[in-house]
DNA sequence: GACAGATAGGTGAACGTTCACAGCGGGCGG
DNA sequence: CCGCCCGCTGTGAACGTTCACCTATCTGTC
């Protein structure tokens, strides 16, 4: 089996059915103008010849898309690569096909760099990074295809309302959720060990984690702490956090993901001081190791997979131009608390 | 700045330059027969118009490819997702796009249903699972285009010697070597909590960590107990290792990776038994947590990002017909002995 | 001073599909 | 019995490239 030959063309179906390579397409296509019987021996044809469309040419020639570019930030991160998984799923299950393009802050992405990532003018495109690359991405898109993209990332519910290229949840409110939850539970004040696009932007977005955490602080009538940066990989974040672990006043961590939450717990142990009798930690985004570390990890659920599954949804219902439908929900961002977290000892 | 419009296309470049379009793509494409005066002239024009070569059109009309499909399994493991991020990373570093396409283990893959995930026949392709839709995208394409195909996997160097279109690592030797590392210790034998492509194919492949588990345990002339057959995720593991964690005759367990590793050191502690004082836990590929968990993971650090970046290598020489060049090296799979390993109590 | 060979550039077809439109019958209303 | 519309099908041109081949013009050689 399987012959090393050139595949089939539409062409090639039509020779052998008797039929012009129009009535191919369009049964190919589900057209309803064709008679049962052409169809059948199309059918046939294309089963006989082992035909499958070829997915250029449909593109070139200005037919249905169906294909997504996903431009994104470092996939080892885990929100983005659940994200992805869950575009990649949708996108599956409908026969389209997934590109991705990731966005290295270190590059400098010119306008035109940006646009040369799609395979064509006009892909339908989804952006899943909130640092200083993909919101230059998402402006650049916004310009020149605004009907062919979506953007991912942590918008309040009166932006996601406003734009309808947008989805995402509100990590703000769900950092406000944490924090307060660590308030209630008797600590003075929750200090926050930030990733990087949270402090990027802090004080500008309203979704941000940072901004929920410094809200609920300041309404509380807190000492609103510096938060500190910290970088993506554990390594740096379990640098960045020896001060805020070293200082027996800090009762109570805030940490921008699970990872940096590791990293927390793992200082903490090496400074001597124990999770949660001396220092509670929390993390976010419920990261499948989560529940397994020791003690388990009070967090934040986020289910990133569904809000790719979303993306995709409406940027389909964007691209072939039918009513914005409502995008199919997901569940919002949950505190879970498990095992990190407790009354401080004082 | 940014019209809305329809890219230009070569022809626009051509009108406006006063050449043909062939012209235009001779300078795209760099090609030396053209008048520096010529050339100027087009250049220009590229950039009056913004024009970006369509990478549809390209690819359609038989041009160089510049485009890699990856076959993998689910992304959320460690080994795909990091082997995924070398090949996009070497791919962007030349211009190339990457589609991705995740083979289902739940699905049935029919030959035509693998070749209808590529964009065109032909399509250069990179293979990352060992699971059997694995294999079987393996052997359909082996077929179809054995010269646009290479597959990342656990592989002896026999067999990478062997098969041009084979890339990866030793996990039997790697797994081996942390099995002698226990013995020596001084543990009677090493238990095996297995990932499900080890099991599967188990006295199969002489590379899989399965299987240089027992072949060492044999060779010390140990009992080589029944290896534990795990699902992926942590919480499958968490769940098949307990018969384990409970059993005090236990005293090493050499995990299939460190999420199994994860699972297994949760396990123990809540069955009361300290590591590695009272259970040796041994991991596999050195995922970024691994050094970070409280023992710190003992395990086989996995360069899965090289290995990536090695095969699109091999494959783009694979592709252009070049004599395969070796593909350029990476390091070999290493015990890192940190905290979870230990010699046995009693 | 004519001719081979190189050098620069152009022409038309091909890639595999969709889109816009034209044609051709047959049924049905007048 | 004529004409009209509708259901089905075919024709030709696009889409944006590259490829194979052809045609000028210039250079140098004998």
């Amino acid at each position: 089996m399987a012959q090393p030959k050139k595949a089939a063309s539409i062409w090639d179906v039509a020779r052998l059915a008797g039929v012009s390579h129009q009535t191919v397409s369009r049964v190919v296509n589900g057209s309803p103008r064709v008679a049962a019987a052409t169809r059948d021996k199309v059918l046939e044809a294309i089963a006989e010849l082992g035909y499958r469309p070829n997915r250029l040419a449909r593109s070139l020639a200005g037919g249905a898309a169906e294909s997504v570019t996903v431009l994104t930030a470092d996939t080892s991160l885990y929100g983005p690569e659940a994200a992805l998984r869950g575009i990649e799923k949708a996108a599956r299950a409908l026969d389209w096909s997934v590109q991705i393009s990731v966005l290295d802050p270190a590059d400098t992405h010119s306008d035109a760099d940006i646009i040369a990532r799609l395979p064509r003018a006009g892909e339908p495109t989804i952006i899943m990074a909130h640092d200083e690359p993909g919101m230059r991405a998402k402006q650049v898109l916004l310009d020149q295809q605004p009907h062919a993209m979506v953007a991912i990332g942590p918008y309040t519910a009166e932006e996601l309302a406003a734009s309808p290229w947008l989805v995402g949840m509100d990590d703000g409110k769900a950092a406000a959720e944490a924090t307060r939850y660590l308030l209630d539970l008797g600590h003075a004040t929750v200090h926050h060990l930030a990733i990087p696009t949270s402090t990027a932007t802090f004080g500008g977005g309203k979704a941000h984690r940072a901004e929920g955490w410094a809200r609920v602080l300041r309404e509380a009538g807190r000492e609103v702490p510096e938060p500190v940066p910290s970088g993506w990989t554990i390594a740096e974040a379990f640098k960045a956090v020896q001060p805020l672990v070293a200082d027996p006043s800090v009762t109570a961590i805030l940490c921008g993901n699970d990872h940096l939450a590791l990293a927390t717990m793992r200082a903490a142990h090496l400074a001597g001081r124990s999770v949660p009798g001396d220092l509670s930690v929390v993390g976010f985004d419920n990261t499948p190791f989560s529940a397994y570390t020791t003690p388990a990890l009070t967090t934040v659920n986020q289910d990133f997979e569904s809000v790719g599954r979303g993306a995709f949804e409406l940027l389909r219902h964007r691209v072939d131009g039918s009513i914005p439908r409502p995008v199919p929900g997901w569940p919002e961002p949950e505190l879970i608390v498990r095992e990190t977290s407790g009354p401080p000892s004082s």
